[in-house]
DNA sequence: AGTTATTTTCAAGAAAGTTTGAAGAAGGTG
DNA sequence: CACCTTCTTCAAACTTTCTTGAAAATAACT
């Protein structure tokens, strides 16, 4: 399984230092950031799985980047915990309600910050993005639920990455995507890999699917590829 | 679609209101009980989709009221979610690792209750809440009055936990389950543990219902398990 | 037709995901 | 308490999928 990214925003070291031994010993790659600006410097590179943040920081209020993690598209997805110090504090994280997924009043136990993370993305893992049920294009067939593919009402097996792809395909047809919207995509925001990859996957989806020559596939010469119209 | 029922049992009249207004505002049943004597009347006579459960009680503990519900097996099936009010009483919810679907503290937001709600039934909508009558799947019967299982019309013991996953399959042929469903729906929100207790579990499962390679319960890999068509 | 850029194909090693065996922990029962 | 069943964890064996580099093929351009 691939590990999970969790980003701390903590000005206190050893509180750091904490989390980060702790977390990184059950599986998790931890990056721990001292400031707002740090952070989303961070941010720009790589997309955590899970952010803990702390309320207490020395340049920002720790509700501002709650507030612009949960109002910017590309981050509001992202599950956050809050830690807190006092209780008054996490008063005002209920009252505020700005769409932290969990919270942590300070001084926390090891145990319950390793089941908070875990529950936390557990439960945003579970609840899908897109919609489920079945799509269909021409004599394709995806049901999603299901896991399965058809052409021709056969039902062909599909590796994961080959069912993604062609899922991406089917949702939009006659868009083309290039090699980079399909890594990021599937392959996430923090794959470090060539882009070639993408066109070997390519081959075996059309081989599966016995795409002779392109006919659901297109190739966009210079571009990527799209499902022919 | 029929209304869903939601059983509440808090004995605060004040919050028992406000859950109950807005529960109902937004297309529920909304039944409250502020003792577990009431609770378990009512329970007998209605099924309800969901129950909040309310961790301090007048008569009794809620968690001797969750142990009951998870051991009954007319019951275990209703999802539920636990209202603390302190922190301690969480981390020992967490502690106790009972099987509750989800938690919510108080004090909580609507928003939050009503997003929790919807989540958690979401989560089992599929999976029939009357736990009663038989689910038949090609030579496979469950009798879940009865917890028993068949095959070949012949009587097979099946732990507890194989017989929940199997319940789970059997409800929705096809459906492929990933090991973090199974373990929310089995093992509950609470559950602090590996994802690969499920692939043993799985695999006692096969062993018993004599399944060779896979016939009845498929692996996709990537993904989890389904009941093969 | 020749040149260049881009894509496809191939094959093999790497990586990821699953099954299996086995042992210990937990829980229930007489 | 001893015995039995069920549950959980771990690591090794195994299987399938993924990745990558290089060569072959194709398309575009002059």
């Amino acid at each position: 399984m691939k590990k999970k990214t969790v980003y701390v925003l903590e000005d206190e070291k050893n509180i750091q230092q904490l989390i980060k031994f702790n977390l990184e010993n059950n599986g998790y790659d931890v990056f721990c950031f001292s400031t707002g600006k740090e952070f989303f410097l961070g941010l720009s590179r790589i997309i955590p799985s899970i952010i803990l943040l702390d309320i207490m920081l020395p340049d920002t209020d720790g509700y501002v980047i709650l507030s612009r993690l949960k109002s910017d598209p590309h981050y509001h997805g992202i599950p956050v915990i809050m830690i807190t110090a006092k209780k008054e504090e996490f008063d005002k994280v209920l009252g505020l309600e700005m769409g932290s997924d969990d919270y942590i009043t300070k001084p926390f136990s090891v145990k319950e910050l390793l089941a908070r993370v875990k529950v936390v993305l557990r439960r945003t893992e579970n609840i899908s993005i897109y919609p489920t049920g079945k799509i269909e294009y021409k004599d394709l067939v995806m049901d999603i639920d299901k896991h399965e593919f058809y052409r021709n009402n056969q039902l062909i097996k599909l590796s994961m990455k080959e069912f993604s792809l062609l899922e991406i395909f089917l949702r939009n047809p006659g868009k083309v995507y290039t090699r980079n919207q399909l890594l990021e995509q599937i392959w996430g925001f923090d794959y470090f890999g060539e882009s070639r990859t993408v066109d070997v996957h390519i081959r075996y989806l059309r081989m599966h699917i016995g795409d002779e020559n392109g006919r659901y596939i297109e190739t966009i010469r210079g571009m990527g590829y799209k499902l022919a119209e």
